[in-house]
DNA sequence: CTGTTAGCGCTTTCAG
DNA sequence: CTGAAAGCGCTAACAG
């Protein structure tokens, strides 16, 4: 062992006892000076920070928590990370929170319902100032745990329905009613879509409603539609693609579920040999940041997702206690003009 | 007001004492029953569950834990969330979690050693089970805390050098080296280099070492590097392809600090007209999905990144105690040969 | 500016 | 199989 002995012991744990008798001082005046709060001599605090130093103290929020009532927690729910929308949501969540004293509590539900609800449960053991979570749909349970839990509750990604604290995201209704308005405007009649496995995803079947409504208004519909039984991927945007142009070859724009499978028609466009924006139109939903580096610039819907992760913990910094009437915040959504639609 | 007076009132938490009331047992039996340990009858079972179901009562952890002197959770740290690959990594911890009743708390050090320090800080002050760090550098204050935390400590992504208690992931000097090795047995002998910032990315760093050494091997070396002062992206990789390029014309294979790089040289050459694989070849590092699907499969070596996620949470499921001596996981890298080199 | 006194809600012996 | 008592480590009043 080439330690030396005058390291703090790491068997006995330190506690603000230790460092209260260390130092000279009651307990209290040792919390105080740890939480920066109310007002201490400075020779006292010198006295007190040595002994914190020298014995390397890290206070115990378990304990700060349980006495004081509160967590500087904040539970976040989000359905994946399999593409990078919602690890931009978190970094969006990360971003509100530097500067904060909060952290982040974060786990994935995978789409599914029950999951959600046992991982709320779990998240609401820990008494957060806030729980964040992914749409406006959760099961009764869950619903209701979100409805009794003490602290604030957000709604993240969509504000098509009714939210029970907060919501903060977009309206996906109008999000595809104005894409196909926008394709519409442009001249285009032969419409496709391809989508990977919107059962579980709302807000896409959301966006598609939208779409089809607009389409409808203009007496016109899908021509054929080409859904995955799969989460979204480059790899199954261009199978999907590649299946939607056998069945119906005459489709002259396809809109995608979202970037990742359009980005995926693109790719199969350029192995088939055809030429994007004259054989066949492409227009996607986010406005990823490869969209924007494509050879041709991919057609697309932003979504504004940093946005949404920061504007959920604005709000829940802003106030402890939840609004005499839900919130809805709209963080909107614009047309990307690219090259392929 | 709609809801029944029935329910459970929002304001009076309920707590072990409103369930043993109103089981008319004692508080003992209600955490007993709560943690599914210790024996007891069945009939006084159903009376407790009863009331818990009536009550919606969910245990406080803080207490719980505060109670038990151990905590359920799993702090995580990861530099970023920029690109897929670091949720890959989470996806892989969760993965790993699921079924345990460990729940991970996640943070962003944005590659920033002082960030580092105060969020290992603000995660062992929670007591977790164990912290997951990204990496085996640190500065000094967060090599200690990280030392004597009582919890284990798993060092992801390299295992280049001795971790504190387990490090799992690969020799990044070793897939960088046989990356140059790999090329140079293709005839390839004019290289160039385009990376990201990598001043704090020190894998990154260490594959250009393995690469410079397998080069120099050979009597050869990079003839232009082309670096950013960014983090890595498509966009930044395209820019930096063109600098390249514009540089040394000359170069025929370009070695990316990673895949997000490569697929921006990828889209470089084909908006310049350049012939891939012929003009220019290209390889990366990552191995992501994206890669895979381009209309010529991109050359690189696959980093188990999923893999380094679930093997991280199943050493710490193994055992609560560090081994005697650090202990070391490859999981390993293997070149992905695709159509770019 | 500092200390005393009570808990926070749960788990843990240890008896019965 | 069940309960009583004694904390876990910290913070919140309130005095002084």
């Amino acid at each position: 062992m080439k330690s030396k002995d005058r390291l703090p012991d790491k068997k006995s744990k330190v506690t603000v006892r230790e460092v209260a008798l260390l130092a000279q001082v009651s307990e209290t005046t040792v919390s105080r000076i740890m939480r920066k709060e109310g007002s201490v001599a400075n020779e006292t605090r010198e006295r007190v920070m040595n002994a914190v130093r020298e014995l390397g103290y890290v206070p115990n929020r378990l304990a700060g928590s349980l006495a004081s009532l509160n967590t500087n927690l904040v539970g976040v729910l989000v359905p994946s990370l399999q593409n990078i929308v919602f690890p931009e949501v978190l970094r969006g969540i990360q971003a509100g929170l530097s500067g904060s004293h909060m952290q982040a509590v974060t786990s994935v539900t995978d789409y599914d319902f029950a999951t959600e609800e046992s991982m709320v449960r779990g998240l609401l053991a820990w008494n957060p100032a806030a729980v964040l979570v992914t749409g406006l749909n959760h099961n009764e349970a869950t619903s209701r745990m979100l409805r009794q839990s003490s602290g604030r509750v957000v709604e993240m990604m969509e504000v098509d329905s009714e939210p029970i604290d907060v919501a903060v995201g977009m309206f996906h209704r109008s999000a595809g009613y104005e894409t196909a308005r926008y394709l519409l405007q442009k001249g285009y009649r032969h419409f496709g879509y391809v989508a990977h496995d919107i059962g579980p995803d709302r807000r896409a079947r959301l966006r598609h409603e939208g779409m089809a409504q607009a389409l409808s208004e203009a007496g016109l519909g899908f021509i054929a539609e080409s859904r995955a039984e799969t989460p979204s991927s480059i790899g199954i945007g261009k199978v999907m693609t590649a299946r939607l142009l056998e069945r119906a070859p005459d489709v002259k724009v396809a809109i995608y579920s979202n970037d990742d499978m359009a980005v995926g028609g693109v790719f199969h466009c350029m192995e088939a040999g055809l030429s994007i924006g004259s054989d066949l139109s492409i227009f996607g939903f986010n406005g990823l940041e490869i969209g924007r580096h494509l050879p041709q610039p991919l057609s697309t819907m932003r979504s504004n997702r940093f946005l949404i992760g920061k504007t959920a913990i604005e709000q829940i910094l802003q106030s402890p206690e939840r609004p005499a009437e839900p919130v809805r915040i709209d963080t909107g959504f614009e047309i990307v003009e690219g090259a392929t639609a």
